[in-house]
RNA sequence: GGGCGAAUGGCGGAAUUGGUAGACGCGCACGACUCAAAAUCGUGUUUCGCAAGAAGUGAGAGUUCGAUUCUCUCUUCGCCCA
């Protein structure tokens, strides 16, 4: 018997599909569409075990599509902009487009390498003009509509690379790469109006019915909806200030105000912006980053003033103002009011500055002198203390009732506030697409004209040099628009900018005029199944969400709301962790096993110690080469070992002798298939037609039903069940054209996970033109015969084949006759009998 | 601190609406082939017990004829937000 050789058959029909275009789709106004689209890729160099399970799911959904008859679209571009093009070519004195488009052609050849039902002609590449100078047009439609606007904003700044950094980069208050003390900069940056679809960008949650909840709820904990009240404070003092508006959750702990708090950037702090304490106080501030953990994590620090706000529910109560670092400018409106008794913050603050702690609200089971001594009460309760709200339920009903109260007295008025912040997207970087826009001398704003477009990166140029490259392009920035001098912005977008509109350019790759055709989007949009890392929940997706709905706004001929119909969320791929006695990271190459339990590094046969199975990462050495695993095992093998050992949805443990197994499963296949060829040569009858037809027709409806539901390991393991089934029966007596119709279905349920091996079967027996996905034969699914088990007082005594549909009496005549069951029933008289039909009889004694 | 989720053999994991717990794979053991090994094939493999049998899905309770599945309390772990 001849041994499998991927080698040939693999590159043999990688080969075919590409001359057949067999994955290549255009619109079919008759025919059902299916858009699977996976994450597409940043383009790093080199593909990793992440993007193999990625695009292996989303491939095998997209193969199993296309043989059900959709027209399936399944594209693959490229998130090729970012700060590593821009870090590589720094370091290797390269520019970043070649060394992109250089990565771009590896990982292309090593994803074609997996066999994946791409359609390569729609190929896209976020840093090319062809792709950004839509993205530039877009730009300036929600500049016309609004949606895009500039405001000075605080941002991380890293005072040694004088850039930017996301909040992601700041570590333990240092900037990631030059490890800086980052700073707290006033900065002028191009935000999108994202909040002005808070509340849509909510809502739309409950539409998106094939979202995981996990995500749906992490959106909406970002979107952060809350219900409360806005309260105009009267301020007593010297300054000319009179009124503080503020908002605040808990308008019914008004009574145990003791102090209101400012952040260090509210307006009242041009009035101090000469005294030495408050700039003191000012820079401590802007040593704590600017997220939301790093001030909550932050000690928290105050500057009073000389003010005083006057509590609105009582007038004779006034409480001093301060300035603190853990109030939000952009949160409410700069100011909260403070009630230490039941904010652990407040609290923290109060203790500090020995401020009064007045406890508004008692536990349910305590009494009325209930009263917070060393930490905050920040739970539900009855409202103590506060005159007029005493006895409320707090906060359900005593929020709602301030409320109307404040309202009355025309104090305050009810507001819905959300956590969601406007979207910044500038970048002080190179290698990011340009911001089509100048500003004149007097520093006004002026889009670039239409027909100016795209805003092509400069090239050549000197990434050297201290802050934003383009910062330096004088000649790159010049510009002259209607006859006026101009200077061009020289920020970049964020490429989250990029990956939001992707999935339409997918739709019209060759569209010229515009980011997209509304023919093309009309009928492959919205984007049926999206597949990738649940690291994306929330900016992403959100941002996307967010583009779908900016793009609609005010348009008459587009309105998509929501971009991805379904979305699934794949685990990790993970590895385990070794170590030499040093404490150094060992990759899995360099160690070698003694009786498979002990582990000694190859080249000085020091002892390693395996640690805990963690995700792949290149810091912990832990990685595995999909070109390896791919040139040595075959693609097939791959995709059957990463499908196998855990839910997609689950993170798996990549593992030697999984990806062996898994080798060895696809040379028994082939194996199988020589086997039922020859079987077709010989003599026939047809003793066994029958059960090989009802063996295929419910590993029909297993796989199809596993298909639909993600459970792809269960696919292989169907696979396995498949495999022993038919080599355990191949000498019985089959019927040739029986043999032949069931092994062909078979080979169909196969090829959307093992597409090479599948082909190449299919070939060899001969496949009729439009084959299709086999659907099963509800008839052949029942059998004459059932299993019933059967209990007694609720315990599993045995169990009884027979007819379909015994009657109960029967049955019981036949459980009292068996020699296995009838010694637990003791001849006790039975009490009573559950009989659930065809499948349990329970009886009590 | 809050939200969400998970917990099943030595390991990864299966188990329609509550109805045979442990499918399938890995690992391990034994056997066949072989001078031998690898590869391959076969058998077995939840635990305790020679066996009959008993116990068993993180712990404890509850609902039920019957609970991995439903309810409550607790423990541990993971993820997200802080």
């Amino acid at each position: 018997m001849d041994r499998y050789n991927f080698k040939i058959v693999e590159d043999k029909w990688q080969k075919f599909w590409e001359k057949n275009k067999t994955f290549s789709s255009k619109i079919e106004k008759d025919k059902k569409k299916f858009y699977c689209l996976e994450m597409f890729p940043y383009p790093s160099g080199k593909i990793h075990m992440g993007h193999v399970r990625n695009y292996t799911i989303g491939d095998v959904l997209a193969r199993y599509k296309l043989l059900q008859g959709f027209n399936v679209l399944h594209p693959m571009g490229w998130d090729s902009f970012g700060m590593p093009a821009e870090n590589a070519a720094k370091q290797n004195n390269l520019d970043p487009k070649s060394w992109t488009e250089s990565n771009i052609s590896k990982m292309k050849s090593q994803l074609k390498k997996l066999g994946l039902s791409i359609d390569w002609e729609r190929e896209i590449s976020t840093c090319s003009d062809d792709y950004y100078k839509h993205q530039q047009a877009f730009f300036l439609e929600l500049l016309e509509k609004k949606l895009v606007y500039r405001k000075e904003n605080y941002v991380n700044w890293d005072p040694v690379d004088q850039t930017v950094l996301a909040n992601e980069q700041v570590i333990d208050g240092k900037g990631w790469r030059s490890g800086a003390l980052v700073e707290r900069k006033k900065l002028s940056q191009w935000f999108f109006k994202i909040s002005k679809f808070s509340q849509d960008l909510l809502d739309g949650l409950d539409n998106l019915k094939s979202w995981p909840n996990k995500v749906k709820t992490m959106q909406k904990n970002w979107i952060g909806k809350s219900f409360g009240c806005e309260i105009d404070f009267k301020i007593e003092g010297d300054l000319p200030v009179n009124n503080i508006k503020c908002f605040t959750t808990r308008p019914d702990t008004l009574f145990g105000f003791s102090f209101l708090a400012l952040s260090p950037d509210h307006e009242i702090s041009k009035f101090y912006s000469k005294n030495n304490d408050f700039i003191k106080f000012k820079e401590e501030c802007s040593k704590t980053g600017t997220t939301e953990e790093a001030i909550a994590v932050g000690e928290k620090i105050g500057f009073e003033t000389e003010l005083m706000a006057v509590n609105p529910l009582n007038p004779d109560h006034k409480v001093p103002v301060f300035f603190a670092n853990f109030v939000l400018m952009d949160y409410g409106f700069g100011a909260v009011f403070g009630c230490p008794a039941h904010d652990q913050r407040d609290f923290d603050f109060a203790k500090k500055y020995n401020l009064e702690i007045k406890t508004v609200v008692k536990p349910y089971k305590e009494s009325d002198k209930f009263e917070v001594t060393n930490e905050a009460y920040p739970d539900p309760g009855i409202i103590i203390n506060s005159d007029f709200l005493n006895g409320l339920e707090a906060p359900e009903n005593s929020v709602i009732e301030t409320i109307k109260i404040l309202e009355d007295r025309k104090l305050g008025k009810k507001q819905i506030n959300y956590r969601l912040k406007d979207w910044g997207v500038s970048r002080q970087r190179y290698w990011g697409c340009p911001i089509p826009v100048a500003y004149d001398e007097e520093n006004n704003v002026h889009p670039i004209p239409k027909s100016m477009l795209p805003v092509k990166l400069p090239e050549n140029i000197n990434l050297k040099v201290k802050g934003n490259p383009l910062d330096s392009q004088k000649d790159w920035k010049e510009i002259i628009i209607d006859g006026k001098k101009m200077t061009r912005e020289t920020d970049t977008l964020d490429t989250f900018v990029c990956s939001s509109w992707y999935f339409l350019r997918f739709c019209s790759p060759e569209e010229k005029n515009y980011g997209f055709k509304e023919e093309d989007i009309n009928y492959w949009m919205p984007v049926d199944q999206y597949i990738g890392g649940v690291e994306h929940a929330i900016l992403h997706l959100l941002y996307s969400r967010f583009f779908m709905r900016a793009i609609s706004y005010d348009n008459k001929n587009f309105n998509l709301k929501e971009p991805f119909n379904g979305l699934f969320t794949q685990g990790m791929v993970c590895h385990e962790t070794y170590k030499d006695p040093e404490n150094n990271w060992i990759s899995p190459e360099e160690i070698e096993s003694i009786d498979g339990k002990k582990y000694l590094k190859k080249d000085n046969s020091k002892p390693i110690t395996v640690g805990p199975s963690e995700s792949m990462s290149k810091s912990k050495k832990n990685t595995i080469d999909p070109e390896n695993i791919i040139s040595n095992y075959g693609a097939d093998a791959a995709r059957l070992f990463i499908l196998s050992d855990s839910p997609p949805e689950k993170d798996v443990q990549w593992s030697e002798e999984g990806i062996n197994s898994s080798y060895k499963f696809i040379q028994k296949l082939w194996n199988l298939n020589s086997k039922i060829i020859e079987e077709i040569k010989k003599d026939h009858q047809k003793d066994y037609d029958e059960e090989i037809a009802k063996f295929t027709n419910s590993l029909i409806k297993k796989i199809t039903e596993n298909l639909e539901n993600f459970s792809y390991n269960k696919i292989v393991a169907n696979l396995h069940e498949m495999y022993s089934f038919m080599f355990k029966q191949l000498d019985k007596k089959y019927s040739k054209e029986t043999l032949i119709e069931n092994y062909k279905k078979i080979l169909m349920l196969m090829s959307p996970v093992i597409p090479h091996l599948a082909s190449e079967c299919l070939n060899i027996i001969g496949i009729e033109k439009n084959i299709k996905w086999p659907e099963h034969d509800k008839k052949l699914l029942q059998n004459d015969n059932v299993i019933i088990v059967v209990q007694i007082n609720g315990k599993k005594r045995g169990i009884i084949n027979l007819e379909k549909e015994t009657k109960e009496d029967e049955l019981l005549k036949i459980i009292q006759k068996d020699e296995k069951i009838k010694k637990y029933l003791k001849e006790q008289a039975i009490k009573k009998r559950i009989y659930v039909k065809n499948k349990i009889m329970n009886i009590i004694i």
